[in-house]
DNA sequence: TGCATTTATTTAACATGATAAGTATTATAG
DNA sequence: CTATAATACTTATCATGTTAAATAAATGCA
């Protein structure tokens, strides 16, 4: 059998791992998980999305956003707004004061990044983008 | 700011999760989830380690493989043996039930790879797997 | 030897991951 | 127009992720 070594999604986990383990300390200095920054991102990014938009951007199950949604809004961070034409659907956005939070973290977390690109380089880190999507494609299109 | 859809991680789990997704559903027929498949895995490869050991060969956390272990135990996949030499060291092994598990589900989940390599290719995989590899190494002897 | 320190593992607490089931609203066939 | 199916979330349940603290055994040093 294959080594174990070379299971490739444990590779994928050890590599998301590392890099995560650069910002997470940041992000837990202002009180936030990563999966809620994710949300917060995709928030500013769309500028106000419904549920399961924000699932897909933000590449979390509807279950875990639900919550994460509820949290976010017991703080203040984010807020509903009914869609008149469509009932199911509830559009969220973020508050002003989600607004001050991203401006205050984004920028640090992109100089964390940056650093991340001298290391390991533009070129690789290029390369390394471009096999992740075209392995996410072909497994996806032939799914 | 770097467009959402380039940030590493998000690609990393993407990735990951797509590749998941084609070996859950086997795991979860036999009643094991990605985790734990990893512990036995890991337990095969070693014929047998500790607690600590498990933990970097199966990239768990401690708290998460303690929970685990509980629960394999209660199976009976997995047996204690106490260290005679230092007793804060408990070696895990596999029970006979834990191989013969390992080795109905071992080929199944191979098949199953083997079709992603025919899918991406043997060569990208191998440029991925390096890239991967690397990336790691540099983030880590940098921390 | 005796005690502070380190190491190995477990517990605790809260947040998310994964699957199934429930609820409310909208779309659709007849 | 109405019963039915599909859609969009939410809840529920169990397992794991993450951090901090607790516990217990082994080490190091005065």
């Amino acid at each position: 059998m294959r080594d174990f070594k070379h299971s490739l999604p444990m590779e994928l986990m050890r590599a998301r791992e590392a890099a995560m383990a650069r910002f997470r300390p940041m992000l837990r200095d202002h009180g936030l998980t990563e999966q809620q920054w994710r949300v917060i991102r995709a928030l500013v990014d769309t500028g106000g999305a419904d549920v399961g938009e924000l699932a897909r951007k933000s590449c979390l199950l509807a279950p875990s956003l639900t919550r994460i949604l509820q949290h976010l809004e017991s703080r203040s961070l984010i807020k509903r707004t009914q869609n008149s034409t469509d009932h199911r659907r509830a559009i969220i956005s973020l508050t002003a004061r989600g607004r001050r939070l991203f401006n205050k973290i984004g920028p640090r977390l992109e100089s964390l990044y940056r650093v991340i690109e001298d290391e390991f380089g533009m070129e690789r880190l290029a390369a390394l983008y471009t096999l992740l999507a075209e392995f996410y494609e072909t497994l996806q299109a032939n799914r």
